[in-house]
DNA sequence: CGAAATTTTGATTTTGTTCAATCCATGTGG
DNA sequence: CCACATGGATTGAACAAAATCAAAATTTCG
């Protein structure tokens, strides 16, 4: 409830698709200026979202594609008994809402790990407007392969047979997230509990956080609670690598 | 090189989309019967696949998206050091090839499992076709979201501690998409090897053909090489709920 | 039929999980 | 401002499960 109604206006007034950062990530990649007026119609930017607030809920009416614009969302589904299994972690550029659109319910639930900001699609309108403008079709579609191929990173991860693997893998590719964004690739915050993480990778809390320990005392990464630093980037990709039992024994 | 080029094309003018028995799970679906011509106009029926063809491989050039009319084909991706992770196990009904919209290249690879057949349909004729239909249009948004839905169950799979509950999720989602084709889903065939299975579900052979054998000794299911009877559905589901130890220990 | 490949089974080792205790950062209320 | 409670994270010890190593059995295919 901070800012007044008019404050957050004003914002949204001087938004647009034309002039976000994000533009060559988005959906609105290679469309004409003026063009892009009319996808820019139809974009609803929301008010920030606090943590752990809900972007939308399993099983919640589906009807727009969303834009992270800032922030850390997490998507996950719940499972028959009670628990839930951790399915992404989505930063700035990244797309969601994906899921949802053939049964129109949303088969997962999104949830804000840090202060986010999204932009929110119609899909309907969406697909108005792109069935006017097949170069906004053609980068949709771009798009979401690009998502699908993303999350097949997923099951690679969770494929490796150590934990070690799993945790450099994670850590190796959320760096390398970074630097496509221009942000520091070697320092950075996690916005994920260990919890989360943990259940991401397919293991134990215990076992991350054993992981995260071992990889510190190998040098290889310096942590503080929720900051990581890549001390060894090349060690780091090294550990990553499918499973050399020889590579994480001793050293 | 068996079967002469004049039978295949006969074969090839009798399949239409209009009597294919999967049309209400493909793109085809929700279409007028005067409309759907302009897509069967489009679509490649490829002759039939053979074991340990590819479909298409890691790196090679996108152009098509391909819907699978029966068989089973497997998806991969290569990994650093040589080896790989197994993806998918796809069957009749289901869409391939939406990975490589993206960057115009394949980014997985997919294996013909058993002697398959497909409908190519050519990406960008598709997209003008689509331009022009709305319902076809709104339609392969709702596949692909399918698609990417299904994509989901892999990470549950894999993320479950115990190898058999693994591998009784795996053989329940198999027998309910058999169910869901009207197939049997009691009595099947497994097309892929234990190597590529245990791959699939981020386990060794020796530990997914001890799960078999287990599941086997407690009268869940009787395993015959890759023939596969559900004996006791029920037991089976419970096996494939996440991981609660005290289940799996005796009975 | 015989060779090669795949699968199953057994014994052992390694790793991750579980259980339990401690630590630590944070926030509360006296 | 400081005990104190709280939730999250780390650490340790015992245990269980899967990986590894090795061998035997079975199937497949030439």
């Amino acid at each position: 409830m901070q800012g007044t109604e008019h404050a957050i206006d004003i914002s949204e007034l001087r938004q647009s698709c034309a002039r976000c950062a994000l533009l060559n990530l988005c959906l609105a990649a290679p469309i004409g200026a003026a063009e892009l007026r009319r996808l820019d119609d139809i974009v609803k930017r929301r008010r920030p979202l606090a943590r752990n607030e809900f972007l939308f809920r399993e099983g919640s009416r589906h009807s727009s594609l969303y834009v992270i614009r800032s922030g850390a969302i997490k998507t996950s589904v719940l499972l028959p008994e009670g628990d839930c299994q951790v399915l992404g972690f989505h930063l700035p550029g990244e797309i969601l809402g994906l899921d949802g659109v053939a049964s129109e319910r949303h088969q997962l639930s999104a949830e804000v790990l840090e202060e986010s900001s999204v932009c929110e699609i119609p899909f309907d309108r969406l697909g108005e407007v792109a069935a006017q403008l097949p170069a906004l079709q053609r980068q949709i579609y771009r798009i979401v392969s690009r998502e699908f191929v993303r999350e097949q990173e997923h099951p690679v991860m969770m494929g490796r047979k150590h934990a070690m693997t799993r945790l450099a893998l994670f850590l190796h590719g959320f760096s390398e997230r970074r630097s496509a964004h221009g942000l520091d690739p070697c320092s950075f915050e996690l916005s994920m509990s260990r919890q989360d993480l943990a259940n991401y990778l397919g293991l134990v809390i215990e076992t991350v956080s054993r992981a995260f320990s071992r990889l510190q005392a190998l040098g290889v990464i310096e942590v503080d609670r929720r900051h990581v630093i890549v001390r060894d980037r090349r060690a780091l990709s090294d550990f990553a690598r499918p499973d050399e039992p020889e590579l994480r024994a001793t050293a």
